[in-house]
DNA sequence: TTGAAAGCGTTACCAG
DNA sequence: CTGGTAACGCTTTCAA
């Protein structure tokens, strides 16, 4: 009987089986030379590696997973790679998982709930050994329940799951905030406007938290017309950003929410006559560059990325203790736009030079 | 005779088999009800359902993938996911993927030659579908020809593949180059210098040819020591930067060759005297905040991307037809950097507000 | 040093 | 409508 032909058209690819007939050995023996076992004769190695060679044999490691433990990679999940803040925390988490010989699946929900589910079960039928998620906002996650049961290290960065206990590593958001609008309170400024993400988000809600409770520690009074939150669409920004500046009393001093809200704020300034303080939480390349530099609060996109991929891999190696919390501190960069007096008081002095 | 115990500590998954058993079916009808399919009665599927979430049970696609055709996943490479550029490449090619029902296995190759080559393997042994490469400077892909016969699609973006015939989407840095060189010829500049990156990479090689081409072309000489290549390094940079500025006839304009030296350049410059005109190739954001804002030739990351990833499924789709090469127009943004004139000519005039 | 057989979890084929 | 059986490509176990 002749070799089963393949399905038209797909070519086909060589198995071991392959291997062992042109070689004329057992297939126990290839097994052996592909996985550099001992116990192969010399001659024989040299002969199967030949036609290994010559048919461009490749070993299929799902395959092998499935007979195995399982294939050495991991899932990861986020909103928008595109995002520096995000791919840098996702270089960092590729970086530690290429160290441990894996290699990551990677899926972007673009902020979806129902696509970061699906995009999680994907990556659970795949047999990821680990997954690392960015929640999108208002989704849940205890469909990963029987994961983690089944061994599976799960471990949740720059937002905290909903519904299931898991490693988190999160930025110090709200501590970061407060240090921010407490670096504005003390260069005098006594109207402070806050432009953040949408209230959903769970990072734009403690920064608001956090701008609420620096003004509070000022005994600054709280003035709801100074906030703003939503989606930082140049739209959307340019209307929250004009109203606030028609307010009787307007701002002196702006804090924006991430990297996204800072810049088309920037940009939005840069077009009207208004020149108050700004204060950016998360910094961004070229910050330094602007005209005034921009104070930040840094955040630490890959220590966070890297914490995250190795609570991954400490789970994997075997820890089984309760879950863990990270919470990264943020650094205050002074650089001039956040040290700008409110009008009416003296300034700091300008070019010494 | 009991059921076999797994190894010890590995938590047990459940498989159809067990779902099979503890609803008292078939396997073949847990198979029916996971995939969706007809010829099951209503209450046996209820039936099933309920099992399988009541085990947590989830289908594995590594067996899946072995039984039939192949698992739904491309491989990714690249050598760094935090470059603005590469990030949006990234973001368009799974876009693309998952649009098409595919996730994406990436790996960073931090531009090793073997390693890209390591990463390579990795993704065949998997099984992807098919490989979107960037190629490391100085890497070859004749390893991938059997892949190319069984099957797989390949497709190289920003940098061709050396030793195979494959899919190629590239920008157009040539005539980039030479436009922007042009538009500061054109300004009256006839002495230009270039920043380029590593002359083993392809499109820095590219951009010096197109560089060289637009001073012939307007009957400028080459000067050997206005061109500096290098890995965009702020010492490199400063020191090459301060070497063409001491030259007896130092440039009066700066063409720098991708977005990482346009910007450590920008970053040097802040902190001298001279103020060259400077076109940079690739934009980046906040461009246009700068002062004053930088000319730059546009490439089309997201357009690449999206490409790239259109011919890869094109490809899987089943076109067979020789390899192609698309080449993507660039396109100059004229934003203020790029139209000082050399002094001693007179400039545009400025601020007609 | 070598190889035959069983089995990993799934699906296709065919029989009930 | 339902369910056995074989097979996917590999590794493990055990026997030669």
């Amino acid at each position: 009987m002749e070799t089963k032909r393949p399905r038209l058209g797909a070519a086909q690819r060589p198995t071991m089986k392959d291997v062992a007939h042109e070689a004329g050995v057992g297939l126990k023996t290839v097994s052996r030379v592909v996985n550099g076992e001992s116990g192969v004769s010399e001659a024989t190695v040299d002969r199967v590696r030949e036609v290994i060679a010559r048919l461009g044999y490749r070993r299929d490691d799902a395959a092998r997973g499935l007979r195995n433990g399982h294939v050495a990679s991991i899932g990861l999940i986020l909103e928008d790679t595109t995002d520096p803040f995000y791919a840098q925390l996702v270089g960092a988490v590729q970086t530690v998982a290429q160290e441990h010989g894996m290699l990551a699946l990677t899926g972007a929900s673009d902020e979806d709930p129902d696509y970061e589910r699906d995009l999680g079960l994907a990556l659970c039928a795949r047999r990821v050994q680990g997954l690392v998620i960015v929640p999108a906002p208002g989704s849940r996650h205890d469909y990963l329940e029987p994961e983690l049961a089944a061994g599976m290290a799960v471990v949740f960065v720059d937002r905290p799951p909903i519904g299931l206990a898991a490693d988190t590593v999160l930025a110090d958001s709200r501590g970061g905030a407060r240090g921010a609008v407490g670096h504005l309170v003390e260069r005098g400024h006594r109207r402070i406007g806050f432009l953040g993400d949408s209230p959903g988000i769970y990072t734009a809600g403690e920064r608001l938290l956090g701008y609420r409770e620096a003004l509070a520690a000022a005994g600054l009074p709280r003035d709801d017309a100074l906030v703003a939150m939503g989606p930082p669409s140049p739209d959307a920004l340019g209307a929250a950003l004009a109203a606030l500046m028609a307010l009787p009393d307007p701002p002196t001093a702006l804090f924006t929410g991430n990297n996204r809200t800072t810049v088309e704020t920037l940009r939005i300034l840069a077009r009207r006559e208004e020149r108050p303080a700004l204060v950016g939480f998360d910094d961004f390349e070229l910050a330094d560059l602007m005209t005034p530099p921009v104070t930040v609060v840094a955040q630490d996109p890959v220590g966070m990325g890297r914490a995250a991929a190795r609570l991954l891999f400490q789970r994997l190696a075997g820890d089984r203790s309760p879950a863990r919390r990270l919470e990264l501190a943020t650094r205050l960069i002074a650089r001039g736009s956040g040290e700008r007096r409110p009008a009416g008081l003296p300034g700091e002095p300008r070019d010494r030079a």
